[in-house]
DNA sequence: CTTATAAATGAATGGTATTCATTTAGTGGT
DNA sequence: ACCACTAAATGAATACCATTCATTTATAAG
């Protein structure tokens, strides 16, 4: 059943993103990174990253396991094109059409949201070289413009930068946790103190707690950055 | 090689550890979940995470990988036990011996240090419900009354706390960041703003980026934080 | 001595990413 | 119209991996 080899020529396209091939090239190819990313994508969304395999992912484009290794060194190479691609749809477009504060505050409460759906990658974000990832650079360059727009001293650029996206995958995670992860259990009378502090919280009812404490913390950072500023 | 089945009798103990036996048992084990823990740490040390696999632990405590299973549910187990272990690492000492600010302070860097050299466990960390970590437990009750004898509403307290966590939890990854994380490469034309702020930093010459980012978070994060105090 | 049971074994199972020699099929030059 | 080149596909093989299971061993209790 796996079709001979150009038989699906037909299919994804969405080619020409970045790698222009040299002349002498076949057309027939099924597969190039924007096909990949997006069947990648497509996996995610119905099975999640458990669902994830090379196997899978070929699968899904109808291309034996091994062709993708002609496009991507490794399954890491996938998760980064993923990465890449969510960090497009991270809302920047308060920066430069109003005061700094709102203009993060935006942009934050969207970046955790696309990251708190895909918590798998935040480890590979956290080591990944920009250079291979030019969404999330375009991400950058808007946000560090606004921050240098908005008064900051140049060389706390960065480092503010990275400790609001320090929080933000922090609290990614916090999203995806079982409600009850604060339950003492049998440990209760032990810790009188945070047990009452966790059914103090319980008690306020809140639809989201990881929000309250998003908040909590975001907030905080944005008083507390925003007074370096000249 | 692989001794008969009692012959190792005599080492590891460090038993007693929760799990109280029933009476009419053999005392032949060389397993339980102190000497798993401490086998699965040494092993960590040594290969790292990408080392710690169910085989190696197992040879490393020389015995059948399978033997493993009548002490841990899964590979997920054993993770929990050593992250429950590195939660008695944290630094709690400060709350209660002086003032607010100073035992938080102390408490994150602290709790940052342990897990920076532990990043694959804070997935696992995230999910995990309290219950199943005394120890982790035990940090939180310390830290909570700390928060609450420093004036703070006790419906804010954990969500005070969370905020924090998330801080460090996303801090601790930076510190495993390669130093060259954020050079644009190739792109630097087309991003100038963000180009020029990482060259700034550089600039600066810090010995540790991520610390100085985390500095900044911190402080943010104490005095935004600080502020709920009653 | 018998019986019950915790704890060990080793052989299987099913899944994983990845590699490799080989084949296929377009493209540009002659 | 042929040829040479090469990107891109194949499928079989490799080396791990966590986990399961029927079976055996060794101790403790009655």
């Amino acid at each position: 059943m796996p079709a001979s080899p150009a038989v699906a020529t037909a299919g994804s396209a969405t080619a020409g993103q970045g790698t222009r091939r040299r002349a002498g090239r076949p057309v027939g190819g099924v597969l190039d990174k924007g096909g990949i990313t997006e069947g990648a994508l497509g996996l995610i969304e119905k099975k999640g990253y458990d669902g994830l395999t090379m196997a899978a992912l070929a699968r899904s484009l109808n291309v034996a396991p091994s062709a993708l290794y002609n496009h991507v060194k490794s399954k890491r190479d996938v998760l980064l094109l993923v990465e890449d691609h969510l960090a497009s749809l991270v809302d920047v477009s308060a920066f430069g059409a109003g005061p700094w504060e709102d203009a993060v505050r935006k942009w934050a409460w969207s970046y955790r949201d696309v990251f708190s759906r895909h918590t798998p990658l935040i480890p590979v974000i956290a080591v990944l070289p920009v250079t291979d990832a030019p969404q999330t650079l375009a991400m950058y360059e808007t946000v560090s413009s606004g921050f240098r727009d908005a008064g900051f001293p140049e060389e706390r650029i960065v480092s503010s930068i990275v400790a609001l996206e320090s929080f933000i995958f922090g609290s990614a995670y916090d999203v995806t946790a079982p409600a009850d992860i604060f339950d003492p259990g049998t440990m209760a009378e032990a810790t009188p103190s945070f047990t009452g502090a966790v059914r103090s919280l319980a008690e306020q009812g809140h639809e989201r707690p990881a929000d309250v404490a998003f908040s909590l913390g975001l907030e905080a950072l944005i008083s507390g950055l925003g007074g370096l500023r000249g």
